[in-house]
RNA sequence: GGUCUCGUAGCUCAGCUGGAUAGAGCAGCUGACUUCUAAUCAGCAGGUCACAGGUUCGAGUCCUGUCGGGAUCACCA
């Protein structure tokens, strides 16, 4: 059992024995003892001094008695006001590690037997993805590890938003000023093509209108604006020769999309296309009119009323037939259920969308499917810049390839001063400076919770040194030096029962790392695992530096250093890799 | 206007179901490389946890209100 729930349990019995009272184990408050008192472990023993009506210092007495007497890792104790800090015996500590360091996937949970499938990026195709998508394809990327390491069975997917005005804007610019460019013929890549062209769509629209109100007709549309609508009928129509367009110039995105996706490291398991998924939905609406979920209004809309749920009225079918966006997510939850059956659905989509899906997860409660009590959404705050918004009217959009170019290149410019690796052949260190750079990038994002707006400042998601994905980085490499210096060892580490603070800091942050991935799962929260990676990482370079392992006294002593070095970069490994960051060979 | 959300050091952020004197990093200042990699470590300085009430033995954390920022409330997606 684990020291923690151990001592939980203890404290139940204690309790039971001294004061014949019976309380739960999550009633115990146990933390690990702040650094200026002596101890490992803390009680805070406020809560029973109801029950055993005492002063807390004498409940406390009591209670450290008891442990004392009765669990043999407690090996003493010492009250400060109502706080009992506890003291593990060294003995204890050491089987502790080797019981940690027999488990090659430590923090793993078992299999659970639960399918979910998490939903991510989801980007439009009508230009390249930005420092948005970033973060929300990292949340949804390390969301999906931390599932998979708790136990779940993960299933990736995205919807491409293929179809639309949008693409249309790209399509008809390209057609009236591409001259025929490709990205072949151009040397760009797919998305910033097409991306390119969306553009100038948006500046000749901008014309058009300057043009319409100098000559005083301002409510009128643009003429692009009437062609551009006139390509998505012809689209709907199956016109060839726009649909041939179309499918190119998506080809000519998806390509682009996927070096994007696979220099971010991540990816999916299936892919949903919105001009496949656009018409569902329908039948749901007719049932839930049956059902009377919906009403129909006279001109032959379809609303449903959710101000019981304090939400509004909602469209979810317009008085023409067609679709809204509520009814295709209607449509696209039925299928991915019946695609993948699965107990829990994620969507990770930024907080704008807040609003949307408290009504789609109420229509889909109502409307009595089976999964609706397993959807969530992880909603994200918006990446603004230390200047502000992103415009991209303004040209202040941060182009996701253009940002992990620059980490790469400035990675590789600080290594180059530090001159470490330089012996390395030059693929090598393109790799080095490839996985720091991404490294600091990463981590930059993924340490802010989720739900809070960030800032993005470029400079200092580049930054690696303090609280970065290069510093854990840095301790990893450090961890495989020691061990590969230190060659092979036979002492028993079990004879070393008197660990130093900095090592027991280690084991107690250790004996934690499970449950954080089991809080960051609950939570929904990836940054609870950044956070904890570069606690641990701060914890094992102070150990480090004022502990020579290599040099320890005897080799019992050397022999527990060495495996506690080993499962500590073990972990970090582990938790970094649940960030999507990879460690480099050497830095 | 309604609803949701955020407000912690100069800046960027932590703070687990309420628990000890609110913590990191960056920026600033000061020390430590002949040592297992100094992309590191140690120290100094920096706070009315937006504000006001309330609940509690105890509130940055929970409740109410106020102020400030953001989002959203389309027969747009």
């Amino acid at each position: 059992m684990e020291i923690t729930q151990l001592i939980k349990a203890e404290m139940v019995n204690a309790v039971e024995h001294l004061y014949k009272h019976s309380i739960k184990e999550n009633d115990v408050l146990l933390n690990a003892t702040r650094k200026e008192f002596e101890g490992d472990y803390t009680v805070v023993v406020f809560p029973f001094t109801k029950i055993a009506r005492k002063a807390p210092p004498a409940v406390a007495e009591e209670l450290g008695n008891y442990l004392v007497d009765n669990v043999e890792l407690v090996e003493g104790f010492n009250i400060i006001k109502g706080f009992l800090n506890l003291s593990i015996s060294g003995a204890y500590w050491a089987k502790f590690l080797l019981q940690i360091a027999a488990q090659e996937d430590y923090g793993s949970l078992a299999a659970n037997g639960e399918k979910v499938v998490i939903e991510y990026s989801s980007p439009n195709t009508n230009k390249p993805l930005h420092l948005g998508h970033i973060r929300n394809n990292l949340l949804g990327w390390s969301m999906s590890k931390m599932l998979e390491k708790a136990g779940f069975d993960v299933k990736r997917v995205q919807i491409i938003n293929d179809r639309g005005i949008h693409i249309c804007k790209s399509m008809l610019a390209w057609k009236k000023f591409g001259n025929g460019e490709t990205p072949e013929s151009s040397g760009m890549k797919g998305d910033h093509l097409v991306g390119k062209y969306y553009v100038l769509y948006n500046n000749e629209e901008k014309k058009q209108k300057e043009a319409l109100k100098a000559a005083g007709k301002e409510n009128e549309e643009a003429a692009i604006l009437q062609e551009a609508r006139q390509m998505l009928l012809k689209w709907e129509e199956n016109d060839p020769e726009v649909r041939d367009m179309w499918n190119m110039m998506n080809g000519w995105v998806f390509s682009g999309f996927n070096e994007t996706y696979e220099r971010l490291g991540v990816s999916f398991d299936k892919l949903y296309y919105e001009s496949n998924t656009y018409l569902l939905g329908k039948n749901a609406i007719e049932q839930g009119l049956k059902k009377e979920i919906f009403y129909k209004k006279d001109d032959g809309s379809v609303w449903i009323d959710l101000e019981d749920a304090k939400l509004d009225q909602k469209l979810v079918l317009r008085s023409d037939g067609t679709s809204v966006y509520m009814t295709q997510d209607i449509g696209t939850a039925q299928e991915r259920y019946s695609d993948y059956k699965m107990d829990k659905s994620i969507y990770v989509v930024g907080d704008e969308q807040d609003y949307h899906f408290k009504v789609l997860f109420e229509i889909l409660k109502r409307l009595g499917e089976s999964y609706a009590e397993g959807l969530y959404h992880l909603s994200y705050g918006m990446v603004e810049l230390p200047e502000g918004k992103m415009k991209s009217r303004e040209g202040t959009v941060v182009d996701a390839d253009d940002l992990m170019t620059q980490v790469v290149q400035i990675a590789k410019e600080e290594s180059l001063e530090r001159g470490d690796v330089s012996d390395l052949s030059e693929e090598k260190q393109q790799e080095i400076w490839r996985r720091i750079g991404m490294a600091a990038l990463k981590y930059h994002m993924i340490r802010v919770s989720p739900r809070k707006t960030m800032i993005f400042d470029p400079k200092e998601s580049v930054d690696i040194q303090g609280q970065s994905g290069p510093f854990i980085q840095y301790s990893c490499v450090r961890v495989n030096s020691v061990l590969k210096k230190a060659g092979e060892w036979d002492a028993d580490m079990l004879q070393y029962t008197t660990p130093e603070e900095q090592e027991k800091n280690l084991l107690v942050m250790l004996q934690r790392y499970s449950h954080v991935v089991e809080e960051g799962v609950k939570n929904y929260d990836p940054s609870l695992i950044a956070n904890y990676a570069y606690e641990l990482s701060k914890s094992f370079n102070k150990f480090y530096h004022d502990i020579n392992i290599l040099k320890s006294p005897d080799g019992e002593t050397k022999a527990f250093r060495l495996v506690l070095t080993k499962v500590v970069g073990r972990t970090l490994e582990s938790a970094l890799d649940l960030l999507g960051i990879q460690v480099p060979e050497r830095m």
